[in-house]
DNA sequence: GTTTATTGAACGAACGTTCATACTATTTTC
DNA sequence: GAAAATAGTATGAACGTTCGTTCAATAAAC
């Protein structure tokens, strides 16, 4: 593992929280006005998008009604609607909320000075690591986008492909191998339970080392 | 790919199928009797669990309606309920069936006889070749399993783990890259939509060329 | 004629959403 | 600086709909 960073060292490098992606939120929906508001607003959908994490985690996003999520969060039930315009618009802001935040920043990770073994390794840490900070979001998107209206359904296998493309290509554009890498990364969260006392970096370095036998040539 | 079944030959050696599970659950729940009730019994289960499959992976088992059941199935409302007790209990029904026949049976594919990297084939491919024939089953068994009752939940990851013990086993107790092997396979019925274009014996060599590398030695 | 299976209207519960009302800061007026 | 006015936010009872499920009535099978 020389010349790459682990979990540690990414935690530092990278920009992205699940804090900084609230406040983009916060930010996108209830425009500067007053200070002590803006905060208030962060705060509070913060808790609604955590309980809506943990009940989507334990019965589902389907399962989980308003009440459940009134209970959780502790706002009131038509509190609820000046954070988001419906339910369903409530998946949608989350799943809209990583894509555009976690994977426009993914490929920043690279540049072509690198060879194309660091690269991979670049973007397999970053992908393995950034999905460790913001777990709770990427297992919420893998597992309700497949029931996302089709447009939104369609667009989080477009985000997918497109993060599969750039690893094709510094396999030679080798899509089957790309696909392996990306399930085995996704793993991590996907099947997080497996893995409760499994080393972070030891996961990575894994992963790493059979990605190798991916390269071509 | 010497000496080890492709899919066109695991498809004549195996003896499970769509139409055995169902014939099995007709079999548990509408005992002997009459044999063209017995025939007719089997015809409904099957629109049935065919229907939900398909109501299951476009909107989700929780959005999926009794209605909705209904009218693809072309039973009456009430008439659903002679196939199960509740709506629940079809879900538990598919999960446990398809865990009692598939993984069963995926063991006996090997023996003391065989090398490990034998062995190590011969699951992997009837693993993938399984998950194609009862792909159907695999996605909603993988898909609903997290948001069943607790010990449902529990159940199915004990199933898994059973599995990947098999595989650890061949690779000297090395339980990070048996995840890793599962992973792989599971990608074929998880992210069928990847690959529509892939024929299933590339996809199978591709993952048992991998596996080899996670051998010891 | 008796038994078995099917039907869909009807039921109570629970759902997502709304809105008149109450509350709490901030601003304006004197 | 106190009081009044304004704007932003929170509340939860209530609404209409849809949910899973039941069951008296009906049809089919033997």
């Amino acid at each position: 593992m020389p010349n790459c960073f682990n979990f540690r060292e990414f935690t530092t490098l990278c920009p992205l929280d699940h804090d900084t992606i609230i406040a983009r939120l916060a930010a996108k929906h209830f425009s500067t006005s007053n200070e002590r508001r803006r905060v208030k607003a962060e705060q509070n959908l913060n808790v609604i998008i955590t309980a809506t994490f943990e009940l989507a985690a334990t019965i589902g996003f389907a399962r989980m009604s308003m009440r459940d999520l009134h209970k959780a969060s502790g706002l009131s039930l038509g509190g609820l609607y000046n954070y988001f315009d419906s339910k369903e618009s409530l998946a949608l802001m989350i799943a809209d909320a990583l894509h555009l935040v976690a994977f426009e920043w993914l490929p920043t990770l690279t540049d072509e000075t690198m060879t194309h073994e660091q690269q991979l390794e670049h973007l397999i840490r970053g992908h393995i690591y950034l999905s460790e900070t913001l777990r709770p979001w990427f297992y919420f998107v893998f597992m309700e986008s497949k029931n996302l209206p089709e447009p939104n359904k369609a667009s989080a296998r477009s985000v997918e492909l497109r993060f599969q493309s750039l690893i094709a290509t510094l396999l030679g554009e080798d899509n089957l191998h790309a696909s392996h890498i990306m399930a085995l990364m996704q793993d991590w969260h996907v099947k997080h339970w497996k893995y409760r006392s499994v080393n972070i970096d030891d996961f990575a370095d894994s992963v790493v080392a059979l990605s190798r036998h991916c390269l071509p040539g």
